[in-house]
DNA sequence: TTGATTTGACCAAC
DNA sequence: GTTGGTCAAATCAA
């Protein structure tokens, strides 16, 4: 693992870049749509590669929590997130019949059936098309294969595998792989009622909301920039639209959030993010994005690591994230 | 009639 | 050889 000072700093310059990016976005808005979306799928891509950071351990995460959901699914590397600046998604729709294995940009979200019983999971805004289902080893449900309704029309490579959980029924695992390259009908109209005003308040409150709490940092860790200014948030869009600034909200309807809130002894005296901050940067993207007609992000990023405490060791700190108590 | 779903078969990874 | 992911024909539904 590269050393934690490296990899801080790497996701400082990653966090500046986002500000920044806020900043152009806000200075365009009522500008070029284009430019606007363009600027506001910057700022989420490279909110994502913060997250990959960290994960990956850049930013000196120790790896003790993972995944809600198990093995094989742990975060993906830096390089697993597309960047959809770069057009089509890195993971095309495969034509030939070849077995998968656990690829990059996979992501997976535990979601509650939509009428709670056994009528599939909620709408998460897409439209699929089922083109399979298969018996798994081991499970008890059957799991479904699902493609974009656009793939031949709009060459879109995402596909989703649904699985309903053993241990509730009334909950599903969906696996997301590849990126949505369609244009989303919904989310088209949704956006067409949003004003360039609603989008210009909304940054300004995601620019106020990509503040850190970092009192208590040694003198030494200000030194390297993480003064109490550092604008910082590792999150990624919650589910769609807006939603309420609450952990569950956050991380999507189904995704389990941990009963212990408290920080852990071992981290005791460390410096620590308050996830409300994290969650206004949610919100606040996801709003941004509908504002500037982009497609919602599905919610599948933060649910595939763990949400009740990450450590975050740096050279002479260690910044500990947990829920604020006041949730 | 058209589009979506079901289901057995095929293929490649393991 | 087993298993998971996909194909494609058959079937269903609007």
């Amino acid at each position: 693992m590269e050393s934690n000072g490296g990899g801080s700093r790497l996701v400082v310059t990653e966090l500046s870049h986002i500000k920044e990016l806020v900043k152009q976005l806000d200075m365009h808005l009522g500008g070029s749509p284009d430019l606007c979306k363009h600027l506001a799928r910057q700022i989420f891509t490279v909110t994502e590669k913060s997250i990959s950071m960290i994960r990956s351990g850049h930013f000196g995460f120790d790896g003790r929590k993972r995944s809600a959901f198990g093995a094989g699914l742990d975060s993906p590397p830096l390089s697993a997130t597309p960047s959809p600046l770069s057009g089509v998604s890195d993971m095309p729709f495969r034509t030939n019949k070849k077995r998968k294995t656990m690829e990059k940009g996979k992501r997976q979200v535990r979601v509650r059936s939509a009428g709670g019983g056994a009528d599939g999971p909620e709408d998460d805004g897409y439209s699929w098309r089922k083109y399979g289902q298969k018996d798994i080893l081991g499970a008890q449900h059957p799991r479904g294969y699902y493609r974009c309704t656009y793939q031949k029309s709009q060459g879109c490579a995402a596909t989703k595998q649904v699985q309903r959980a053993e241990e509730d029924p009334s909950l599903y695992d969906v696996i997301y792989n590849g990126e949505h390259t369609c244009v989303h009908k919904a989310t088209a109209a949704a956006a067409a009622k949003a004003q360039p005003q609603d989008a210009r308040s909304l940054l300004q409150s995601l620019t106020s909301s990509l503040k850190v709490e970092t009192e208590g940092l040694t003198p030494k860790a200000q030194q390297q920039g993480w003064g109490a200014t550092t604008p910082f948030s590792f999150s990624s869009p919650a589910v769609s639209g807006l939603t309420p600034s609450t952990p569950e909200s956050c991380f999507g309807q189904g995704v389990s959030v941990p009963t212990s809130l408290e920080p852990s002894p071992a981290t005791s005296g460390s410096n620590h993010l308050s996830m409300r901050a994290r969650c206004e940067f949610d919100t606040m993207v996801s709003a941004l994005m509908t504002a500037t007609s982009m497609p919602p992000p599905l919610a599948m990023e933060e649910t595939t690591f763990s949400l009740d405490e990450i450590d975050l060791s740096f050279d002479d700190f260690d910044v500990s994230c947990f829920f604020a108590p006041d949730y």
